[in-house]
DNA sequence: GCCGTTTTCGGCCCGACTGTTTTCAGTCG
């Protein structure tokens, strides 16, 4: 996709005006990029289908920005952008990513010391030239090196899954502190991105000042960038930046929705309340002085005309509309699921048993399980062949009588072959309660070769289940090329189930393509990929994540209890 | 440069904290 990199273009676009002094072209700009950012088609293709018309269509994106999209897209140049770049060359991103650096700051590093990167800057300020610059001071300078030294390390954002634990342990702790009426977790933690920058908390209490000290004195604060009377940011022990700010009951309403975000959700609202003629802080929706709503979010999205908008999908962009006309769905709940559709045991590649895994998830709560085993091509993990897997299939009905309460279900995690054929026989397959196929190898076809091949896999009768659609695993590897379009209609075609792998670093699919399915009538399960007891908890982040693609319980097939689930299958 | 339930011009989210300076610009979320 081109759109990262044209982001990254705007981006800059956006810094460099700031430094030139224009005062709202850098926020028209930053917006765009936002947009294109977080677009789910290749820009190229949008323009390909609508000419520049449709790149207008993009928020934030009018007659001007779209000429330099179709200039980038033409010349691989844009012109304005160069000509910025040739009077102030500096590297944008690498300085700008430095805590307490903005733009004003990049141009008088550039204009007094020539420094154009990263490396020049740590360089200056070790050899104490910058305080010779004014409005620099020792604290600048000393703040400057102690943010490289952080980003030398190379932390970049957490899974939200992987990071959660630990969360909700400080989470716990704050709401220990004597003086704290109630606190919760605000930013993208609340909203359960897929990756989480730092830790945002927002706390309720008549008595900030104590809350923020006794916050301060926490044995896992390694360094306090910055602390007042009401909010405070830190760094953990464990590398990863928190935020706390207290803010007094009386507003929780509205400072939850103000530090909840997203950014572009709140300048949305803002706005909407500023038509109005009215104003939305952190302390309250407000009339002149007069305080119109603040206690709780519901009464403060009421009063500016709307429902209550569930965290998960908060991006300023069409939830805002549906909430207006009170058309958002009922997403589906952290209580919904019933059972869970993968499960990988010891026969292959599994921690534990089936027994162990069985119990595990009992505890939990789950209703059943499906057993879900890697079949004879991968041949890495030890799949099982079509005897195996009959072997398989009697030491469930053994450990069925063993495990009574929850109900284990047969299935295999079938290898989907570079033909698009699977490999274990039609024959053993009809025998299972559930297949689920996948792509574990080829990652590299042509997007065509790619979803012919899985088109071809759902064609199949006996399969039931795409995991993890598209193999994308967060921070390692890249999905594969694919034609989701294509794949959700075949999938609605052949009635087949498309899962969100809940395994936090694969939440695969994303919340985009959870969407379209959603929209397409595509249903959907909702699975953790377990591979050992403990993996079961991850479930949450599954229905995180399709909350995020605004899903129904409806739509997730393991809402349901298993036999009314079975029938929903092929 | 973008945008419209006060549409084609006039406004653009809002507030806390820091550092350096002495009243506020810059940065961040």
């Amino acid at each position: 996709m081109v759109n990262h990199n044209l982001a990254k273009i705007l981006r800059e676009i956006s810094v460099l005006l700031e430094m030139k002094g224009e005062d709202f072209k850098p926020q028209a700009y930053e917006k765009a990029a936002h947009s294109v950012e977080m677009l789910e088609r290749d820009v190229r293709e949008i323009y390909k289908d609508g000419s520049i018309k449709a790149l207008e269509d993009i928020p934030g994106v009018g007659k001007g920005i779209a000429e330099r999209i179709e200039e980038y897209l033409k010349t691989h140049h844009i012109k304005d952008y160069d000509k910025l770049k040739k009077q102030i060359p500096v590297k944008i991103d690498e300085l700008s990513s430095v805590e307490g650096v903005g733009s004003k700051m990049i141009l008088r590093l550039y204009k007094e010391l020539g420094i154009k990167t990263r490396a020049q800057l740590e360089k200056a300020a070790k050899a104490g030239k910058l305080k010779n610059i004014e409005g620099f001071g020792k604290k600048t300078e000393e703040n400057i090196l102690r943010s490289i030294e952080f980003l030398k390390k190379e932390h970049g954002r957490s899974i939200l899954g992987f990071i959660m634990p630990q969360a909700k342990d400080l989470l716990e702790k704050i709401k220990k502190i004597p003086e704290v009426k109630s606190a919760e977790f605000a930013g993208s933690l609340r909203r359960r991105r897929e990756t989480i920058g730092d830790l945002d908390f927002i706390v309720f209490s008549d008595k900030p000042a104590e809350i923020i000290k006794k916050f301060l004195n926490f044995p896992e604060i390694e360094h306090i960038y910055s602390k007042g009377e009401q909010k405070a940011l830190v760094r953990l022990n464990s590398d990863i930046d928190a935020d706390i700010s207290v803010v007094s009951p009386k507003s929780l309403g509205s400072a939850l929705i103000a530090w909840t975000g997203s950014k572009q959700h709140n300048i949305a609202i803002r706005t909407l309340a500023e038509k109005k003629g009215w104003l939305l802080n952190d302390y309250g929706l407000w009339n002149g002085k007069k305080l119109l709503a603040s206690k709780t979010e519901e009464e403060v999205y009421k009063k500016l005309g709307m429902e209550w908008i569930p965290p998960e999908i908060r991006n300023g962009t069409d939830e805002i509309n549906a909430a207006l006309k009170n058309k958002l769905p009922e997403l589906i709940g952290y209580d919904d699921l019933k059972g869970d559709l993968q499960v990988q045991t010891d026969w292959t590649d599994g921690d534990h048993s089936i027994k162990e895994m069985a119990e595990a998830a009992k505890k939990l709560g789950l209703e059943y399980i499906c057993i879900t085993d890697h079949t004879k091509s991968l041949a890495m993990t030890g799949g099982n062949d079509e005897k195996g897997l009959l072997k398989e299939m009697a030491e469930i009905d053994k450990v069925q009588k063993q495990v009574p309460g929850i109900k284990i279900l047969k299935g295999a995690e079938v290898n989907i072959m570079k033909d698009g054929s699977l490999d274990i026989d039609d024959e053993t397959l009809t025998k299972l309660d559930i297949v689920g196929a996948a792509v574990h190898s080829h990652f590299n076809l042509s997007e065509k070769e790619q979803t012919e091949r899985i088109i071809k896999a759902m064609e199949n009768p006996n399969v039931d289940i795409i995991f993890h659609p598209t193999g994308r695993i967060i921070q390692r590897r890249d999905a594969y090329k694919v034609d989701m379009d294509a794949l959700l209609k075949a999938a609605k075609r052949t009635k087949t189930v498309m899962e969100i792998d809940a395994y936090p670093d694969r939440s695969d699919l994303k919340d985009e393509y959870i969407r379209k399915a959603v929209e397409m009538g595509v249903k959907l399960s909702i699975d953790t990929d377990a591979h050992s007891i403990h993996h079961f908890q991850y479930l949450e982040y599954g229905i995180a994540q399709a909350r995020r693609g605004w899903a129904t319980r409806d739509d997730v097939i393991n809402t349901r209890g298993w036999k009314e689930m079975l029938k929903l299958l092929k």
